[in-house]
Parts: structure tokens; sequence; C-alpha cells
RNA sequence: UUUCCUGUGGUGCAAUGGUAGCACGUCUGAUUUUGGUUCAGAAGAUUGUGGUUCGAGUCCAUGCAGGAAAACCA
């Protein structure tokens, strides 16, 4: 089996530097912010980092990039971790930027050292009117020429605590006309009083994020820094600080970001929904989180495969949610055991099964599995409960449940014939009355009768009661970051159903917590967390493909 | 209007000067004790114009379109 797989542009790069001799062995990072949750968006660069070292040999740091202090926190860190381990993979070395504080700080003496840095005392309004805008170039500060010693003196009380937040800030001394803005002088440091969440109160001077990424990568040696798109512009300032700071010359390469139908991604955005209680939570089931995604019922390995194929290049890209459920589709049509549950019952009596016999029918749990998934007992009685839906009181062209006169098999049990119904006074149908075939019986058929339909069912007398939370898409509009207005106008009401009175098998009252089972007609469902033992909760992963509602939309 | 990045079926990714291919989606049909799965098949694409070449999606020129860049965020 010789599965020739075309190269993706950063692989293409990563031969030619291994095989060059470039470089001996591949080292790459994954760099994230602890300031929030990871997301679909963090897998693919996760995928794509650790993924990368597995193939060609090396190892991957994870590093938390943590120059910011107000806005990160050590749960974040907490949560970075376990969700990239849920996802499969095993970084070489823990990292934080905020290990590297004292060697950066010694990054920044030698740039003023080296007259390529100044302390400015310009106000954030003043430094952003001298920098010009991208069609204009930006003027000098008036203090650029400090001296030297000036500079070390004025940065040394800086870190001392002499200043105010904002007082003043540390600046590399580049070109103010450069037609890349990032390297019209770029602030280095700015003076904030606040607690780190690694290293308390040492510092109340930080970095920004140009000079602290690249100086970063190049302490641990990485050899290929893979980011997104939105940094390409950092670049030239990127090799800048390693040209001048003379340090292990690791390179930047840029990749586009996912963007995913009828998602947002952006942290902030998520950040506001959870705050804002539109969802339940960072691991809300309709969050794009790792989280959300793993209680929503997604496994590690669909959400891979799907990493895999959406591939890696340079354009902007939309995927299609579709995608993302075809991959937990089709893993979990291999690997979950298939069940029945009625989410929206009706009463069926079986007049001619007589009422006080009950018989333990035998069905096995996955007929795609070797095994078949083993096989689990289910009752059958005569009064049953089936789904609303597969009942029609006049048939529709190529209906082939039930209807008066016809006749269906009860997955696993016996053909029956729809004799009679009953309607209430509102005309909802309420009770199905059928006959059933005793030579019929799944396995041992010898009625001769071949049936169209196959429909689910639950022994009344034996069901448990199950509460099933049908989730769909957040957001009602393909894009809604691109849409008028706010983001939040555009979510879909409908993106919970909560079902308190669905019926299930008794086989699933000791399900454990994030199980996976296919609800057989229905969908793919996950063991909730929130589970109690008299409250059994049930969240939708995803539907099954519908060919019967699809085409009588 | 400056600089940079990107333009291939509906969507995403390939084709590295030599027959435009794969997957998802869509639509048929077969099979099926899940209207699922599986299987077979179909429709559907190179941003325009010039040029180089025996030959251009690919190279060159020039338009056009989309995105990014002016946080003491990352």
């Amino acid at each position: 089996m010789s599965e020739e797989r075309s190269l993706n542009f950063i692989e293409e790069i990563i031969e030619n530097d291994l095989n060059s001799g470039k470089y001996k062995t591949l080292v790459t990072r994954f760099p994230p912010e602890p300031n929030g949750y990871l997301h679909i968006g963090h897998a693919k660069a996760i995928c794509l980092n650790f993924g990368l070292t597995q193939k060609y040999g090396g190892y991957t740091n994870l590093r938390f990039d943590d120059t910011n202090p107000v806005t990160e926190k050590t749960e974040y860190v907490d949560s970075q971790q376990e969700d990239i381990k849920w996802l499969g993979f095993q970084w070489k070395n823990e990292l934080y930027t905020s290990d590297y504080f004292d060697t950066l700080y010694d990054f920044a003496v030698k740039l003023i050292q080296n007259n390529l840095a100044y302390v400015d005392h310009n106000t954030a309004e003043e430094i952003a009117a001298q920098k010009g805008t991208p069609t204009e170039s930006g003027v000098d500060s008036q203090y650029r020429n400090r001296s030297i010693e000036e500079n070390l003196d004025l940065f040394t009380r800086m870190k001392n605590g002499e200043f105010e937040d904002g007082a003043c800030t540390l600046r590399a001394k580049i070109d103010m006309s450069s037609p890349n803005m990032l390297m019209r002088d770029p602030i280095v440091y700015r003076i904030k009083h606040a607690e780190h969440h690694r290293t308390g109160n040492k510092w109340c001077i930080y970095p920004m994020y140009d000079f602290a990424h690249g100086q970063s990568d190049s302490i641990e040696e990485i050899t290929h820094s893979i980011c997104t798109l939105e940094y390409v512009s950092h670049r030239e300032l990127y090799d800048w600080f390693i040209e001048k700071l003379e340090i292990f010359p690791s390179h930047q390469y840029e990749f586009a970001r996912l963007n995913l139908t009828y998602t947002v991604m952006s942290k902030r955005k998520l950040l506001q929904l959870v705050n804002e209680g539109v969802v339940s939570g960072w691991d809300d089931p309709r969050m794009p989180t790792i989280s959300g995604l793993r209680r929503r019922g997604y496994t590690p390995e669909s959400i891979r495969e799907f990493c895999e194929r959406i591939g890696i290049a340079k354009r902007e890209n939309l995927i299609e949610l579709s995608l993302l459920e075809f991959c937990i589709r089709e893993h979990l049509n291999k690997t979950a055991n298939r069940v029945m549950a009625v989410t929206d019952p009706i009463k069926m009596v079986i007049t001619n099964y007589p009422a006080d016999q009950e018989e333990i029918l035998v069905g096995e749990n996955n007929p795609e599995a070797e095994d078949k998934g083993g096989y689990r007992e289910i009752p059958f009685s005569n009064e049953l409960w089936i789904e609303r839906e597969d009942f029609m009181e006049e048939p529709a062209k190529k209906w082939f449940r039930l209807a008066p006169g016809a006749m269906v098999r009860l997955k696993h049990a016996y053909i029956v014939k729809c004799e009679d119904f009953v309607k209430d006074a509102d005309g909802n149908v309420t009770e199905i009355h059928c006959s059933y075939i005793p030579e019929s019986k799944s396995g041992e058929d010898t009625s001769g009768i071949h049936v169209k339909g196959t429909i689910h069912w639950v022994s009344k007398a034996h069901a448990k009661t199950a509460e099933i939370r049908v989730y769909d898409r957040l957001f009602s509009v393909e894009s809604p970051d691109n849409e008028e207005g706010d983001f939040k106008d555009y979510l879909n009401p409908n993106s919970i159903e909560v079902i308190k009175n669905a019926y299930i098998e008794p086989y699933l009252a000791n399900a454990d917590v994030n199980s996976k089972y296919q609800f057989i007609r229905k969908g793919y469902y996950c063991f909730d967390k929130e589970s109690t033992s008299d409250n059994l909760i049930f969240n939708r992963t995803v539907g099954l493909k519908d060919a019967w509602a699809k085409g009588n939309k």
C-alpha cells in the first residue's frame, strides 16, 4: 500500500532544510497565550506542529506565551495542557516565555548598548501620531537620540519601578520611514505594575510579543517557527532582532488559520459568549473549543482526521462544517455501539402478544465491528414506545414506515402490521395498535415476508427515561464575522433543544461519562457529565444522514 | 493610495513546463433487518488580457478581485 500524499509547503521547506543539512533535527513549538481555552483552530496548529516532528523526527515544545500578565491565568494553562494531551500529543518541554525574562532583559540591554534601542517618554497617543500611516512615513521621536548611557540608566530605572505604567517605553531604533509599520521603532518593553501568574511581582516591565517570541524560539533552537498569516509582516522584525542579537537563527513560516462555517473562532468573541452567558461555559457542547467538542462527543481521532483533511496552505479558507461532521460520523460509525432510544414517544400496543408475557431479545452492538461489538439483551413486551414520526395516518409516496394496514420490522424483533390507531379530542394520535407475526422473529424468520421499513422501539415496561440535548449550529449564518452589525445578532435560536422525556433501553442505564452511542436511525450521542442516577443526559453529537428528511424538505 | 500575501469545481487541498486529480458536499442507481453504512456512477473548476514555449494552472508583463499591515494585545 503506497499511499502517495503530496507535501504541503511547510513539509517541502522542512525536507529541503533537512536534506541540505541546514538543520540536523527538526524542532517546533506550540505557543499558546494562556488567556482562553483552545479551539478547533488551535487544533489545526497543534496537529501541524506535533505532526511534523512525529513525521520527521525531532520534538515539539509547549511554550506558554505569557508576556501580558493582565489577561493570563493558571486556569487557562491547565486547560490548554489537558486539551493537547487529550488530542493525543505529548510535548518535549513545558516552557514559558516568562522563564526567559532575565535573558530577554539582557537582550534589551545589548540593543541599547549597540545604539539600537532607546527609552521614549512619549505617550501612546504621541507615539501613534508620530508613527505615520501605511501610506505616509513616520517621524522620529524627540527622544530617539538620547545617549547610550542615558538610555541604560532610564531602562534600569524602568525595571526598578521608578516609573508609573505608561510613563515611558523602550523602543527599538530601526526606521521610521519603513513601508512596514512594524519596523517604525516598535515598542519592545512596556511598564505594567501587574502581578504575573508565574513571576509574581518580580517584574514591572514586560516584553512585547515581537521582542519575546522570536527570541524564545531562538533560545529553544526552534528550527521552524510556524504561525498564522497575520504574522507575515512581523517576520521582518523577527529576523531583525535575531540578526542584531546574533542568536540562533530560527525562521518563521506562516499558514492560513482555520475558519469554519457557522462558527466564530476569535478568542475575544468566544470569551464574550462565555462571559455574557450565551453559552453555559467554555465547554458548552456548542462551542468550537476543544473542551466543547469533547463534551459534544467528538473524539480525538476525528479531530485529527479533520485537521489532516483540511490541509495546510496560505490562502484564506472557510471550511464547511459538514466536513467536521463527516469525520466524526466516520469514526463513530466504526466504534460506537448501536442502541435504541425513542425521542418523541407514542405508544404501540401489540394486540396479539400476551400482556403478561415478555421475552429477552439479543442484539448485536455494532455490525461494522469485527466481533459485532458484542451482544446485549433487549426486553420485549406487548407495549412499546415508538417514534411519533414513524407513523403517518395518510402515508406519503414512498413511505416505508407505519401507516394503517402497513407492515414494518421492529429492529431486532418482529414484523408488525398496523391494525388501528387511537386519537384524542384534538386529533392527535395517541396509540397505535398492531398485530405481530410470531414466525418473523429476528434471526429466525420463517415468515417469508419482506418489509421495506425497520423502526426502532423501546419496551414500555422496561424503558428508562432520559434527557436528550439536541444541539445544532450556534449561528444561523455561514460567516457570522462577516455580517453587518454584531455577530451575536446571528445566533441560532434553535442551537439547543432539550427533550426531557425520551425513552432508552435499560442497557443504557449504566453508561459511563463521555461514552458514545449510535441511537439507531437518529444519530450519535454522548453521555453527559451532568447526568445523575435519576437524570440520564445524552448530548447529540451529530445526526445520521437522513435521505428521507432531505428529500422531503 | 503605499507595502506585503493570496487567486484551481459549491467547499478545501493537489497537479513543482507535459492527459487538471482527491476528499467533503450535491445528484442518480444497487445493496441493506438503521431511508445509516457499503458499493457503482454523474454533474461541476484554472480571475481577465497579452507574451515566452512544440506545449502554460504553473514562467514573464499588466489589469482585476480578496485579505493583511497604523494596540504600551498575542
